[in-house]
RNA sequence: GGAGGGGUGGCUGAGUGGUCGAAAGCACCGGUCUUGAAAACCGGCGAGUCGAGAGGCUCCCAGGGUUCGAAUCCCUGCCCCUCCGCCA
């Protein structure tokens, strides 16, 4: 959420700031909302004052033994006059929320205008690919070769966008997983987090998924109470300050979390529906910061750092790009894409996304630390970055260490976590 | 699933219808004292929101209700603790 202050001060500003996401903000809506409950509020605020001004003056009265009935007749009528007010003053701000829940963070100034993904800019690339001296496969037909990758099966249990893993390549998948915590618990500075894998509605309103994209995610009734399996891990992760005050002295909170993440891709019909790419279940290792608002931007960069540190580690190749205005999420006022390079596909794909949420999930979240100076609470900061998705990663190894018979090479990093074994 | 006890400020914890946003302690901040620190003593100290300000309003788990007036009474829900049962 935006700060109101900033918003009611100069609701044109925000608007055009918000132009470069292609979100238009009803700014004479909004005017004419704020106005509306101003007035209303002033009203209903004078109406609660008189009321207990005048129920203090009849205990007052009651204390002292007077007679107490003429007050009471006094008030008779201030009760429908209040509860009309306040009725008003709900529905008001009912839509004034709703208006305001629906409206995205604000891009910072350095993100590039522009409409879609084509439009992302690259800041850097890292390694090169390989150069293959025969065909390469993807990673569908090198699973199949290897009988150890089946998506057939998995849509006998489930449906589609679903994967079966054995084998070897079963404890590849796990061995990205152990390797990257262990990179970023022993390396980063991170604490390792287990969390729950579904969620209530307060949660994923503190992050901004809700309620905006409730269409995206898996929904699971509980008696007359909803939960939602988790779209990430920054979820669950980013609302553990939820509704508190941090220790300052504890900053900046690190948490790295190997989770599942469950997305109905509502919004994909068609869109990758080969291989593992795009899948409504597949782990990742999560990377959370929780910062003081003036480190932000500098924990941004690092995270990102984090994140390419692992394939440098892997020694795949790809590049960084920073997200253009359109293609922006919700609550990210600057996000960097990591894009893998993939064989198969012959291109660059999205294995890692990191975002500086600046203070709109912390607004939502109400996650705030003492300033030391002036020992007030303020809004922290929140970012959250992969580090990284396993599944791409999974493909990503088996498509740039693959051998022209279709065996797979396994990167020097995994080893240990294979018990040695260099090659399936 | 059954029985009981609880949820109050950063923390501990008092408060069972009125002058209670709320005792006390801890923590924290300022001061006195001290070469410095500690201790002791004195003072300050919840959050949010509206307002230029004075000041107002809201908040004692959440949502309803009773009442002129609710932290306090009633209803529903959620969460925590203890015991019994079941269980990976």
């Amino acid at each position: 959420m935006l700060d109101t202050k900033i918003v009611r001060a100069n609701p044109e500003a925000v608007a055009q700031q918000l132009e470069k996401k292609h979100f238009a903000f009803p700014v004479e809506r909004f005017n004419e909302l704020e106005a509306k409950r101003r007035e209303v509020q002033v009203e209903t605020e004078n109406l609660q004052n008189e009321r207990n001004t005048r129920s203090k003056m009849i205990g007052k009265a009651k204390a002292s033994g007077e007679d107490i009935q003429p007050l009471l007749a006094e008030v008779a009528s201030l009760g429908d006059k209040l509860d009309a007010a306040k009725q008003q003053l709900n529905e008001i701000s009912a839509e004034l929320d709703d208006m305001l829940l629906g409206v995205p963070n604000i891009p910072d100034e350095s993100v590039p205008f522009g409409e879609d993904e084509d439009d992302n800019v690259e800041v850097r690339q890292w390694g090169t690919p390989r150069s293959f001296d025969f065909e390469p496969q993807d990673h569908v037909a090198l699973g199949e070769q290897h009988g150890e990758l089946d998506f057939e099966t998995a849509a006998k249990l489930t449906g589609s966008r679903f994967a079966v893993m054995t084998g070897k390549i079963a404890r590849l998948h796990r061995a990205l997983i152990q390797f990257m915590l262990d990179v970023q618990t022993t390396e980063h500075g991170y604490t390792e987090a287990y969390v729950p894998y579904m969620v209530n509605e307060d949660s994923l309103k503190g992050t901004g998924q809700l309620p905006k994209f409730g269409e995206d995610l898996f929904k699971v009734p509980f008696g007359d109470r909803q939960y939602y399996l988790i779209p990430t891990a920054e979820v669950p992760v980013t609302n553990i300050v939820r509704d508190e005050i941090v220790d300052a002295a504890k900053l900046p909170l690190k948490f790295t979390a190997h989770t599942p993440c469950f997305r109905s891709e509502a919004g994909a019909s068609g869109k990758d529906t080969r291989g593992m790419i795009r899948q409504h279940q597949f782990e990742k290792v999560e990377m959370v910061q929780v910062v003081e608002a003036s480190q932000s931007w500098a924990a941004l960069e690092e995270m990102t750092g984090h994140a390419e540190a692992i394939l440098q580690k892997l020694n795949l190749p790809y590049r960084v790009v920073v997200l253009c205005g359109g293609d922006l999420g919700f609550s990210s006022a600057k996000t960097y894409d990591i894009e893998v390079w993939l064989p198969g596909q012959d291109k660059y794909r999205e294995i890692s996304s990191i975002s500086n949420m600046t203070d709109f999930q912390a607004r939502r979240l109400k996650a705030r630390a003492r300033n030391p100076e002036t020992g007030k609470p303020e809004l922290l900061h929140t970012l959250n970055g992969s580090g990284l998705a396993i599944g791409r990663t999974l493909v990503a190894v088996l498509e740039n260490y693959q051998q022209a018979d279709g065996r797979i090479e396994v990167p020097e990093a995994l080893q240990p976590y294979m018990g040695g074994v260099t090659e399936i």
